[in-house]
DNA sequence: GACAGTGTAAAACGTTCGTTTTACACTTGG
DNA sequence: CCAAGTGTAAAACGAACGTTTTACACTGTC
């Protein structure tokens, strides 16, 4: 097995478990089973390894994400919250634990925001095709509305995520021409 | 001026802008103007003065929250937004960093976010009167914007919550009998 | 004028932090 | 066969952590 992805998915868990800055760098190589000069020497340092946990999970999330209909997105998200459980954004998290000026990380947590943005912007053109200021508006809701069932699932469990999807239902249709 | 509330004015904005596991008990004992005895001796620990600054925090947010409409309530946020600025729900970002087994924080937490959710529900009942089926399924859908207001306000600024208030309108009016 | 109470400053407690270093074992390719 | 590479175990680094302690100054009150 890969060294790097064993200890990435270990610190994926650790971080998202027990937040990043109270999970200190001995539980992350014992989690993962190699002595602390390896992990240096393969991701140089706790804020990189941070960087590349949300790096990582960037991808398998906006890979999930390739669906064509706002609905989609949110049986998506249903799914997410069931096999992974619901502790909160973990983008949002390590902006917030690290006050939002550790460039390595804020970087890749407002470009994740802006993927995911555009994302919804596309499917919205698509499924919707109102005019640019529909959209947009249209946009804006549903970003809210998936951050706000990312948040709530934390203490309401997958029913935030179903409340969110069926008021994203009401207004995708009420924006519908 | 009471020495305690300086102590948790400071304390509050500190956590807020750094987060909690990141400020040292150095740097609160600092701007707060007091030595770490004068510090142990009034609020016994670093995690029962977590407690005490969320316990505040509920006080000082639900005393806004006194109003009789949703939408009224997203006016509030917005205010809040824009007085104190969007750095994520301390409470969840609380219970982030301590990985929800922390009694002393878990119970602050949990309890006002039911206290959050009794007072939507109520403003609901009062507004817009349908039968409880119908009213549990829009306190939950208000409550969903709500936390995305506050989630996406981290990047989006007061323009979420606008977002959040047009659409709480938009499903508060479907759901109008 | 002793008293308890409340404050400060500052050192010290042992622990843990992120990181580096030392010393050694194992593969693998020239 | 040796040199380079990659891994481990374990000690050590100085700094920072949350907390306690020591020593001392200032207030009020009996």
């Amino acid at each position: 097995m890969d060294i790097k992805t064993n200890l990435m998915t270990a610190a994926e868990r650790l971080f998202d478990r027990n937040g990043f800055t109270a999970t200190g760098m001995d539980r992350l190589t014992q989690a993962a089973g190699l002595s602390s000069r390896t992990l240096y020497k393969h991701v140089g340092s706790k804020v990189a390894l941070m960087g590349l946990v949300l790096s990582e999970r960037e991808k398998r999330f906006m890979a999930r994400l390739e669906v064509d209909s706002i609905d989609a997105v949110f049986a998506v998200l249903e799914g997410w919250v069931r096999d992974e459980g619901a502790r909160g954004c973990l983008f949002l998290r390590a902006y917030g634990e690290t006050g939002g000026d550790m460039p390595e990380i804020s970087r890749v947590v407002l470009a994740h925001k802006a993927a995911m943005r555009a994302k919804i912007a596309d499917i919205i053109a698509q499924e919707v095709g109102g005019n640019d200021e529909t959209n947009a508006t249209l946009t804006e809701q549903i970003v809210v509305l998936i951050e706000g069932a990312t948040a709530a699932a934390i203490y309401r469990g997958p029913e935030a995520v179903m409340a969110a999807r069926k008021a994203a239902a009401i207004i995708v249709a009420q924006a519908r021409p």
